[in-house]
Parts: C-alpha cells; sequence; structure tokens
DNA sequence: AACAGGCGCAACCGCTGTCAT
DNA sequence: TATGACAGCGGTTGCGCCTGT
C-alpha cells in the first residue's frame, strides 16, 4: 500500500494555506527543476514546503511550469476556446490539449469571467445580425426562403459575430495553426493553396477539397473531427480520433457549400444548376472511357427517353431494348469495368462524409436530438463506405447526404422500398444512385 | 478620502478513476 | 480482492485590485 501522506506530517505541524509567497516559488521551482520526480507528497517533502502536496503540484501545474504561456489571450485563442466550447462543453482538459501553455484553469477562468458575458451579452445581437445578413443576402444575393442547412446558417452567423464582437483590431496576423492538435486527416482537406489538378475528369473529390466559398467580411471557423462510436451521443469520452480547426481570415464568410448555394431553396434552380454542371462532367467521363464500352443499355421507355434525351444527347447507344425492370428506371449494362462509378466516388463521398460530421458537431448542444441521428446516419453510411469493394456495385445513398442522411438511412433500412418522398429515392440494391435531390429518380445505374 | 461592489485570478474543495501495496 | 494514496478534473471560494459613488 501506498505511504500515507499523514506520515511526513505526523509532527502535526500546520499547513500553509493560501496564496503562495515567492521564497514558496522559488523552493518549488528549484526542486521540480532539479529533482521534480516523484509524488506529490515527496515534493512537498524534498521541496522544504510547509504545503500539502496537492496544493504543491498544482502550483506547479498551473502557475510555475516553465512552458506556461502567461498573458492576455489573443483572438485567436478566444475564438479557439469558443468554438471547442461550443463542442465540447465544459471539459476544460480537452478544450486545454489545443491551447498549448495555457492551463485548464486559466482557460476556465477565462471563460468564466469573460467570454461567457460576452456571449451573453452578444446574443441580441446576433439576431439583429443574422436577420441584417440575410437582409445583405437578398440583395446582392438572390437566396430566399427555406435553407436546406438553416442551422449550420446560424452558426456561421453566430460564431462570426461573437468574433466580430470582440477586439479584433490588434489581431492582424494570420491565425496560428501551432497551437492546434494534429490531424492526419483532415488538414489538408482545407488547405487554402490551389490543388494540384486532378486528372480524372471523374473524380469531383476537388469539388470538396475546401467546400466554402464566399465574402461577407466575416470569420468562419471550421472543425473536423472523426467519430469512433455510433452510441456516444457526446463527443466526451475521447470519441474523436482526429480534430482540426481551420481558422478562415476575415472576409471568407462562407456562401456554398460543396458548390452549393448555402439559403438556395431545395428546388430552386440556383441550387440545381451546380448539381447540373457536376453531373454533365460525370456523364462526359463516362461517355469516353466507359459507355463506349457497353454492350447494351436497357431501361424502361419513360426514363430510358429521359436519360438519353436529357443526358446522352445522341451519344450512339448500342441495342438498346426497352426492357420494364421492376424497381429501376434505367439500367445500362457494359462490360466488367462497370465498377469505376463506385471506384471514383468514393472519395468524394468520404469528403462530404466529412463535412456532414463537421456540421453534426455544431449541433451537439443546441440540438442533441438531430445530433444524434445525424450521427447514427453517418455512422451507417461510413461503414458502408469504409467495407466498399471497388470491385462490386454498391448502393451508395448519395442524395441523402444534402438532405438528411440518417433518415434516409434509415427510411432504406426499415423498408427496403424506394419512398414517395421526393427529396429521397434511393436506388435498388446494387447500383449507383447519382442524383442529388431526386429529380432524377430515375437514375439508378449498373452495369453487368 | 472612504466605502461598496464588481471583477479577475489563484487556490482550494470534492469527486472519480487509477494504481501500488 | 481490498484498501488508500495519488492524479486529474470541474466547480467553487476567497483574496486583492479596480472603479464608481
Amino acid at each position: 500500500m501506498r505511504k500515507p501522506e499523514d506520515k511526513f506530517n505526523n509532527n502535526k505541524v500546520k499547513l500553509r494555506k493560501g496564496l503562495w509567497p515567492r521564497e514558496e516559488d522559488e523552493k518549488l521551482i528549484k526542486y521540480m527543476l532539479s529533482d521534480g520526480q516523484g509524488c506529490r507528497t515527496d515534493i512537498a517533502r524534498n521541496a522544504g514546503l510547509q504545503r500539502c502536496g496537492k496544493s504543491c503540484r498544482l502550483r506547479w501545474i498551473n502557475y510555475l511550469r516553465p512552458d506556461l504561456r502567461r498573458g492576455a489571450f489573443c483572438p485567436q485563442e478566444e475564438l479557439l476556446i469558443l468554438h471547442l466550447h461550443s463542442i465540447l462543453g465544459n471539459r476544460w482538459s480537452q478544450i486545454g490539449a489545443s491551447l498549448t501553455g495555457r492551463t485548464n484553469n486559466e482557460i476556465k477562468n477565462f471563460w468564466n469571467s469573460t467570454l461567457k458575458k460576452r456571449l451573453k451579452n452578444t446574443t441580441t445581437i446576433t439576431t439583429s445580425t443574422s436577420s441584417s445578413l440575410n437582409n445583405t443576402d437578398s440583395t446582392s444575393n438572390p437566396i430566399r426562403g427555406g435553407t436546406i442547412f438553416p442551422v449550420l446558417h446560424e452558426q456561421h452567423v453566430d460564431i462570426a459575430t461573437t468574433y466580430l464582437c470582440a477586439d479584433i483590431s490588434s489581431s492582424s496576423s494570420p491565425p496560428s495553426t501551432s497551437m492546434l492538435c494534429p490531424s492526419t486527416l483532415a488538414v489538408n482537406r482545407f488547405d487554402q493553396s490551389p490543388r494540384q489538378h486532378i486528372n480524372d475528369p471523374y473524380d469531383m473529390s476537388g469539388g470538396a477539397q475546401f467546400p466554402f466559398n464566399g465574402g461577407i467580411g466575416m470569420v468562419v471557423v471550421v472543425a473536423f473531427f472523426t467519430i469512433s462510436s455510433t452510441s456516444t451521443a457526446r463527443l466526451g469520452s475521447s470519441p474523436m480520433a482526429a480534430f482540426k480547426i481551420c481558422l478562415l481570415t476575415v472576409g471568407e464568410f462562407s456562401t456554398e457549400y460543396l458548390g452549393l448555394l448555402l439559403g438556395a431553396k431545395k428546388n430552386s434552380t440556383m441550387l440545381q444548376e451546380p448539381i447540373i454542371q457536376r453531373f454533365c462532367k460525370k456523364l462526359v467521363w463516362w461517355k469516353a472511357s466507359s459507355l463506349s464500352l457497353a454492350r447494351r443499355v436497357v431501361g424502361m421507355d419513360e426514363s430510358l427517353r429521359f436519360w438519353h434525351d436529357t443526358w446522352l444527347g445522341g451519344y450512339p447507344l448500342k441495342n438498346i431494348p426497352c426492357e420494364e425492370e421492376k424497381n429501376d428506371g434505367c439500367i445500362w449494362l457494359g462490360n466488367e469495368e462497370g465498377t469505376y462509378s463506385v471506384r471514383s466516388c468514393v472519395s468524394f463521398l468520404n469528403e462530404v462524409l466529412m463535412a456532414w460530421k463537421m456540421f453534426c458537431a455544431l449541433f451537439v448542444d443546441t440540438n442533441p436530438k438531430l445530433f444524434h441521428r445525424l450521427c447514427s446516419g453517418l455512422d451507417g453510411l461510413g461503414s458502408k463506405l469504409s467495407h466498399l469493394d471497388v470491385h462490386t456495385s454498391t448502393n451508395l445513398q448519395f442524395d441523402c447526404l444534402l438532405s438528411d442522411p440518417s433518415l434516409a438511412y434509415i427510411h432504406w433500412n426499415a423498408k427496403k422500398v424506394i419512398p414517395s418522398s421526393p427529396g429521397w429515392s434511393p436506388p435498388p440494391l446494387g447500383f449507383l444512385k447519382i442524383n442529388l435531390d431526386g429529380q432524377w429518380r430515375m437514375s439508378g445505374i449498373k452495369v453487368e
């Protein structure tokens, strides 16, 4: 059994409490720097201090350690604390792990004394700023009506407003990244430098490498992490395998996500156009590399005409029997290389999955129910992606990523049928579905 | 100048999990 | 396996300084 602490205080010397005078600090520093190993009882005894070991330890950890970074918090640190707290809550140790040289106690005090009050005071400002931003959007950017990412939109405004309400006049330097946790997965995702062009025109991952574009004069914090457990509704029990905060500079407030305009109506032209453009790019590659190898293309009359007229545009398709196919609107039969579609989509889908996980984190406090629901769906999709065999056709519920992944996933698993909802129409098993909003609901593709 | 109240910060308290005995 | 000290964490307290009256 360990030696009891009282053993070294059995002469009942009254232990000091309260503030530490300079002499005691010097004794403790001298001891810790020269021979600082051992338990806290040893420290108090060997340093010649009439303090309890716990007090010595706290004094060293919170005040005397040479690697501590004293002084006021810089705006970047404030922003980081604000955002981490929005994700992690009062988990000061986890927050402190992201701020080099800051103690948990220091961060906690700073939060309780400064940031919490500032947030409270800016609540009303946030509301008014949010509405004024929407007004700005309506003039410079014709986004009106419902949004596909309403909560995300508000979160951006919240974070940005909070930051703007702080004193950022002294922050002319770019955000430091040295204080951030190392991340293996997400570091390069938001690298703002131009990325090497990808040769494969079908590869859409480039569209997701830096999904935020815009310029309303705001600051956006983007957090990336991976969730390793389905069952955790909160992030506290170390489910974060990788974590990264990306501070975008002033003037880059997001108006787009993955090439889609934030705030656009779900079925608006503005939203559809970028989707259609991407889809057309896909088709170009399909036509050039794979469709020309097809033996035959089959489908129901209506859907086949739709595909032919709308997308294929006179491409010399061979041998087109109008066979009726249950559960499917269009089947393309090709050679054995048909798994191309799955393989080339994986990277992009993973990007989208990452982005969705990021957004889920924003809901952990404001809407835990939604957070949990999203996480469940994403885990299912992530699991499917991780087990994806590039040599087999796999049903990827691609479109649900732009609506509610959890809802779509649960619906599909429960009923195994295509729902009537126009917002989501999963393809039959074994099909890669490429439509994003249900408009092209006859687009299930299979290559045999 | 004196006082009260607010505020920031350091330190303490109490709890939980871990580990040595 | 039981026990108790330790490490770590988050909440709370209290002291000293500042500011307004």
